[in-house]
DNA sequence: TTTTCAAGAATTTTT
DNA sequence: TTCTTGAAAA
């Protein structure tokens, strides 16, 4: 029976059967975390814990699948079955929908992704008429985000003098009016923001005191991973879940934690101790992922932090190789530079490609990573960015099946009343809005009493309006008797949502309709899988799952690839070799992320993050120049470089035919970095901070003779450069024909020429975008 | 009302 | 560079 003891140390066995009562586990990278979590459900069912009475809260869906495969490993698949095992947000969008209506929401709410979310602010802002250069909607968004995560109401907001004076300080003295607006909007679409999906949460449990009894006589063990994470909202929950029983287990790094941006909290899990009496601490402190050399090196780097736990990372593992430095001329390099490498690797160790991982701050950087993993033929998949689910065409269709199950949904319907085109156009839309705020319904509903309502819409549109909403009416009468999939067909054929794609007849055209068709067949898999499990298939629940989803979550396998992702996105996860690419100044640490010392930290343990992912080796590179809003900006190391301890690091010379060609990992080349250490000392000694703004708004260097041969290749033609075309040339346009230069102004990307055209029209033309051939 | 094209803005990180 | 927005043309 305790087999699985014996594969725990002695820190993890104590974790594991440390039965009730608050506990904290402080879990290092690569302590075995995630088996200390799956044992220690595992015991407790094995010691007469009714599998319905835990909950177990984790960061990512996937999080939740991959321990609940293991517990069941352990206990069989039928007593894991009725773990409560998922994210904050799919757990209580899950208790919200049982107990919506005491809240006053429908069951079948929507949940707004944060795209809904800005549309909606963006279009309050204007019909409050306020200036959009002031009110920027995504500023907006977080700043009501902030509100609703501290469990700030409008109410609250408003008998707050010190928030009301904070946001007129910043100019911005309406936010409390597009606040209240936004929420009752919300309320009146029968949707759940992000945030809702907590806060709401809270209300619920803090109004109505038999609902909190009830579900903390149900979960009477509560579980929370990564703890670090939680933000105010959250911690509030679970201290309310917990609050009867104490059985409450959280566990965490605070070295791990990377989410202040979006709310999280690190203090909840610093004071963890000072909010529940008589904690036990474990601490997990053995890593087993990483080499040595890794291990110390990243502590070398986290121990610049001066807030954290007190912990001692260590590693029984070999030494490994050093962590390689590369410094590469340009992005393009770096990506050549991390194609070569990842090829010669795996070619040498007989490695398959998902042993590679390419982790980068932004998403942006990932366009250079992959052209040259293309070139090498390499596979990759990226993840995050720009994922399924937020692609237009999927958007559109998964709002026309938003907007059956949940009429009232009024961003999915502006999605799509014009959708594709029925001549309604954007004045209508705007009349109809005026009108549903007026008369206090929602816009569906108004298209019942299109002719009982003054509205002043002619009436060949209101015959559209009409089709319109009987066409929707229909689908919700075939919805009753047709399964999540049939509907979903039944709605692309009808409204010729693909008809109308590929109608564009453009390559993109061909693999957005390949995306429709894939999201088919996901409803399809969602079917099929749910009756496996025995659960809910109707097509309100499966929105439930696409609006909470992660790109991890439909992970289809099929060849090993190189993962690339942003590093938030890697936490949780280990590979043999790990790339870190774009280690610079302003890019990271972030240049938005360099004002207070709480945000460098916070940068540096996101490095951290990166480097305690590898298991065998880690390799940092950064590119003297790199393109950031098509401009070419000179970079300089980044700091975390130089924190790193001197001697798990070698340097990488960049020779130039290796940097181009294919071979490149040359030993011998490792021990010749005199000259480089030199050159990369000597900048990064920076006591003073400099202020960024000038770093980042660096003098632009184009590259003329690069540029030219790009740009030509692209356009197969002679191209105009910013110094050969001249006052009096004569030129031709694809679009306008022939034409003469008039004047010439600007510099750079910025330069234009004004052109007199045969036509007698007389334009100002960007030169880097108008297409101009010289003729004369 | 719809489509097209030029100009302008944008890059942290995400459930 | 790529995406979004706005104005003008159809």
């Amino acid at each position: 029976m305790s087999s699985y003891l014996d594969e725990l140390n002695e820190a993890q066995r104590e974790a594991v059967l440390q039965k009730e009562g608050p506990m904290i586990i402080i879990a290092g990278a690569g302590s075995g975390k995630t088996r200390v979590l799956t044992y220690r459900i595992a015991h407790l069912m094995k010691n007469g814990v009714d599998p319905f009475n835990i909950l177990s809260l984790t960061f990512t869906n996937k999080a939740a699948r991959e321990m609940k495969s293991r517990i069941a490993g352990v206990v069989g698949p039928s007593e894991a079955k009725n773990l409560w095992m998922g994210t904050f947000h799919s757990v209580f969008a899950r208790i919200l929908r049982s107990e919506a209506e005491k809240l006053g929401y429908p069951s079948n709410f929507t949940i707004y992704d944060t795209q809904d979310s800005v549309r909606l602010i963006s279009s309050i802002i204007k019909e409050l008429q306020l200036e959009k250069e002031k009110y920027k909607a995504k500023q907006v968004l977080g700043r009501i985000s902030q509100f609703k995560n501290s469990l700030i109401t409008v109410r609250a907001y408003y008998q707050n003098p010190e928030l009301i004076e904070a946001d007129k300080v910043s100019g911005r003295p309406k936010i409390g009016s597009i606040y209240k607006e936004y929420v009752d909007r919300c309320f009146k679409a029968g949707a759940m923001d992000f945030d809702d999906l907590l806060l709401r949460t809270n209300e619920l449990l803090t109004r109505f005191p038999e609902v909190l009894a009830k579900y903390q006589d149900r979960f009477r063990y509560i579980l929370v991973d990564e703890y670090q994470d939680t933000n105010h909202s959250q911690y509030l929950i679970v201290r309310a879940l917990a609050d009867r029983y104490q059985n409450i287990c959280v566990v965490g790094d605070d070295s791990q934690s990377i989410y202040a941006f979006r709310g999280a909290n690190i203090k909840n899990i610093l004071n963890f101790q000072k909010d529940y009496d008589d904690v036990k601490m474990f601490k997990l402190e053995q890593n087993y992922r990483s080499s040595s050399t890794i291990v110390q090196a990243a502590n070398s780097v986290i121990d610049k932090n001066k807030t954290k736990l007190d912990k001692e990372i260590w590693t029984a593992n070999q030494e490994g190789e050093s962590i390689k430095i590369m410094r590469t001329f340009s992005e393009g390099d770096e990506g050549r530079f991390v194609a070569n490498s990842i090829f010669e690797n795996k070619m040498q160790q007989q490695l398959p490609n998902n042993s590679f991982t390419v982790l980068y701050r932004t998403n942006a950087q990932s366009r250079a990573i992959e052209d040259a993993l293309r070139k090498k033929n390499i596979k990759y998949k990226i993840y995050g960015g720009l994922s399924f689910y937020q692609r237009k065409e999927i958007k559109d269709t998964l709002a026309y099946l938003r907007l059956l199950v949940n009429p009232n949904d009024e961003e999915a319907l502006k999605r799509v009343i014009n959708y594709p085109a029925r001549g309604i156009g954007q004045t209508t839309v705007d009349r109809l809005v005026i009108a549903a705020n007026h008369y206090k319904i929602s816009i569906f509903e108004l298209l019942h009493q299109l002719d009982g309502l003054s509205i002043n819409i002619n009436s060949g549109i209101k015959a559209k309006l009409n089709n319109f909403r009987d066409m929707i009416r229909s689908f919700q009468i075939e919805a009753a008797s047709k399964n999540a999939f049939e509907v979903a067909d039944l709605v692309v054929k009808k409204t010729r949502l693909i008809r109308d794609i590929e109608s564009e007849g453009t390559p993109e055209a061909v693999s957005r309709v390949e995306n429709v068709q894939e999201l088919m067949n996901g409803i399809k898999d969602f079917i099929e899988e749910q009756h496996q499990k025995e659960e809910d298939a109707s097509l309100a629940y499966f929105l439930e799952d696409v609006a909470l989803a992660t790109d991890f979550d439909k992970d289809k396998e099929d060849v090993p690839r190189v993962s690339l992702m942003t590093i938030h996105l890697a936490k949780g996860l280990e590979f043999p070799y790990v790339y870190i690419v774009g280690l610079e100044e302003n890019l990271f640490p972030s240049a938005m992320s360099m004002n207070t010392r709480s945000e460098i930290e916070e940068e540096r343990r996101l490095f951290y993050v990166a480097l305690t992912r590898a298991q065998k080796q880690v390799y940092l590179s950064y590119a003297q120049s790199r393109y950031r809003w098509g401009k070419l900006i000179d970079c300089e190391p980044s700091r975390f470089l130089e924190e790193i301890d001197e001697k798990y690091i070698d340097f990488i010379s960049p020779k130039k035919e290796q940097a181009a060609g294919n071979k490149f990992i040359n030993k011998d080349i490792f021990g010749i970095p005199d000259e480089n250490r030199i050159r990369f000392k000597k900048p990064l000694v920076r006591k003073v901070e400099k202020p960024l703004k000038k770093t980042a708004a660096k003098p632009v260097q184009v590259k003329p003779a690069k540029n030219l041969k790009k740009l030509s290749d692209m356009q197969g033609s002679q191209n105009l450069f910013d110094h050969d075309l001249l006052q009096g040339n004569y030129v031709e346009h694809a679009k306008f024909g022939k034409g003469e230069v008039l004047s010439v102004e600007g510099t750079g990307n910025s330069k234009k020429a004004e052109i007199r055209f045969e036509s007698g029209d007389t334009k100002k033309l960007l030169l880097q975008f108008a297409k101009l051939k010289i003729i004369g």
